[in-house]
DNA sequence: TTGCAGGGGTCAA
DNA sequence: TTGACCCCTGCA
């Protein structure tokens, strides 16, 4: 059947989905956007979203989705990996210089996942001063304790808990997930957002400014971790977040000096203008691959 | 084997 | 503007 211009075949435990451009697995999962997907051993990825675990691989221009139906593919996975955007435009009008030519090059099949806002809050919280490999394992402890179980191919999976779910819980109990200082913003983020002072769904109908500012004003939350939940909930795609990595690429490549935050973050939004947010993933996968400024 | 530095940042002084 | 911060890993 069609859908969306998509070829879709359903089979009994997966949909084999025909037609899809500028999307590879690794470059997706593993450009540091998200915390949640597992490689197998056969290449492809396995992960939880909302309350459905998908395994996912690419191979010659057909994508399968393990553990899924076609209403998943509607309800989920269609909108998660942003299946309706037209990368190969946001692509062309980006490489407009040899640096940003080389870095689509290199991450070209990179897809900006449309995560849970809530669930990309806490995972860049846990990401300051941290490194990638223990994230994961945080985030998955948290959901190990707190999520709802979900079996899959005869494994078990557990979704990410709720802020109304953290909210309760304590701060001894939360610290066994190895969170370290993390787990006090944790809790105190997970309250301010089960109680409505910060709405995360209203995030994408303010300006981009604002939703920053909004965001900032949880514990745990400064401009780097802010950006990185509009960018990766999908909810703005002209911020720039700037970390240590991306810091280190715009100064060798762009600026030729050392610059500040906030002078890179200028340049940025005048060079890269409503495409900053995709601009940043290549140029981060690019720069920590090939450990660019290290 | 032990010890020490440092990591996708944030907060408080 | 500067250090501390949990915890873990890599490397002397």
């Amino acid at each position: 059947m069609l859908y969306r211009g998509l070829e879709i075949e359903e089979g009994p435990d997966f949909i084999i989905i025909g037609g899809i451009k500028d999307f590879d697995a690794v470059h997706t999962f593993e450009c540091g956007q998200c915390f949640r997907w597992i490689r197998e051993t056969d290449g492809s990825y396995t992960g939880v979203v909302r309350n459905r675990v998908g395994n996912v691989k690419f191979r010659d221009g057909l994508m399968t989705i393990g553990y899924s139906s076609f209403k998943d593919f509607q309800d989920i996975w269609y909108d998660y990996l942003d299946l309706g955007r037209d990368y190969s435009s946001i692509k062309k009008e980006l490489a407009k210089d040899e640096i940003m030519e080389k870095a689509i090059a290199f991450g070209y099949g990179i897809r900006l996942l449309r995560q849970d806002p809530w669930e990309a809050l806490i995972s860049f919280i846990i990401s300051a001063n941290n490194r990638i490999p223990m994230i994961m394992k945080v985030v998955a402890a948290i959901s190990n304790i707190y999520g709802e179980e979900l079996t899959a191919g005869g494994k078990s999976y557990y979704t990410f808990p709720g802020s109304d779910k953290l909210q309760g819980a304590n701060l001894e109990e939360l610290e066994a997930c190895r969170g370290g200082f993390r787990c006090k913003y944790i809790l105190n983020t997970a309250g301010k957002v089960a109680k409505c002072v910060v709405e995360l769904d209203m995030l994408g109908r303010l300006a981009t400014g604002d939703a920053r500012e909004l965001l900032t004003r949880l514990p745990g939350v400064g401009n780097k971790v802010a950006d990185c939940t509009l960018l990766y909930s999908g909810a703005k795609y002209d911020v720039f977040p700037t970390d240590v990595w991306v810091k280190r690429v715009m100064e060798e490549l762009y600026l030729k000096r050392e610059a500040s935050f906030k002078e890179i973050q200028t340049f940025a939004h005048e060079y890269f203008g409503h495409l900053a947010g995709f601009a940043q993933q290549y140029l981060f996968y690019y720069a920590r691959e090939n450990r660019i400024g290290v």
